[in-house]
DNA sequence: ATCTAATATGTCAATAATGACATATTAAAG
DNA sequence: CTTTAATATGTCATTATTGACATATTAGAT
């Protein structure tokens, strides 16, 4: 079984979700389009996995609530004490500024204004994230301990806030360099 | 033609080099094996965006030095003014940190000390890179413009050693939150 | 009225990426 | 003496990922 697929248990541990909702809140993690996640679910659900209820819906499409099987918590249990794989980092942006002496100040600063919105987007949906996580919760998040539910996905979004922060200082610091 | 295959060509602008040497030195940016790189410099030396020359060698196996050339570079200013693709990170151990309270405080440790030590690793290579930086530039790199060949990878070090320093920073963060 | 975006699930061809196989040399470590 | 690691280039089968096609509903914007 692919990474993606322990992934996707992994998502379930926290509560039942449809196969949209698993495609939308993988992505920080793992950039994964819905035409790779159905597929996986499916094979998830055949090996016994997880397990999915119909619910139909009158104001949108009918979905698929899927719920992860004592099975399948037994699979993640098992694949958490493997060895992990290296991040897979790849960034077009990084080979452009490369050899960004090839082109002039103004689309060195396009590049980088395009990047700066794309971050500044991110960060937002973090804090928006974060946010939630303070309504959701009871008690204080840093009071949070590892049996706890919600302390994965709690650190986590820190991460996610520190790395974007270390990406616009960057984005500043390189915005002066140009001038 | 592929980003991969731009961000050779990018490597390429500053100095020529191996198909061996394109692998190691694009792993900051985009990681790539070796069997992905050969078969991409063949179809850019087809195009005539790259040149090479055989260079045999006595104490290790012969190497091929690939160039670029004018039709590369212009193929390259091409590629810059065109959308940057957003960036793509898949991170396995997000994926089982998410669902961590499933195992207990050891195997959370080890997890988290495993990738420390790969964290480290990667501050020491970028460290190297920085000293190795300053003794080839003449001048203090902070003076460094944009019209100098190595402003863009100088700059890209800084942001990798950003990176990797919000890295440890969330370890150490979270080692102290499991106690 | 018409278009766009979001929700929701799916398939499938094409492309990208990995891992294994293949070969050859040298240096260093056990 | 033998194995391992690094250098160096390549192919190829398998797997992973993307992008296009397909369909259907609702809400909001133009």
């Amino acid at each position: 079984m692919n990474t993606l697929s322990y992934g996707l248990l992994s998502l379930l541990t926290k509560h039942s979700r449809t196969g949209y909702e698993l495609m939308q809140h993988i992505q920080p993690f793992w950039q994964a389009k819905h035409s790779q996640i159905y597929p996986l679910l499916a094979l998830l659900e055949q090996k016994g996995y997880v397990a999915f209820v119909h619910v139909p819906q009158s104001d949108k499409p009918d979905k698929k609530v899927y719920s992860i099987t004592d099975l399948g918590k037994e699979a993640i249990r098992h694949w958490i004490k493997e060895p992990t794989d290296d991040p897979v980092f790849r960034d077009e942006l990084a080979l452009k500024v490369y050899c960004i002496s090839l082109v002039d100040k103004e689309h060195a600063l396009k590049l980088l204004a395009d990047r700066k919105v794309y971050y500044v987007k991110k960060k937002e949906r973090f804090n928006q994230l974060f946010d939630k996580f303070k309504e959701e919760s009871g008690k204080d998040l840093e009071d949070l301990e590892i049996t706890d539910l919600q302390f994965g996905p709690y650190v986590l979004v820190r991460k996610a806030m520190m790395k974007v922060d270390a990406d616009l200082t960057w984005c500043e610091w390189m915005k002066k360099k140009l001038h």
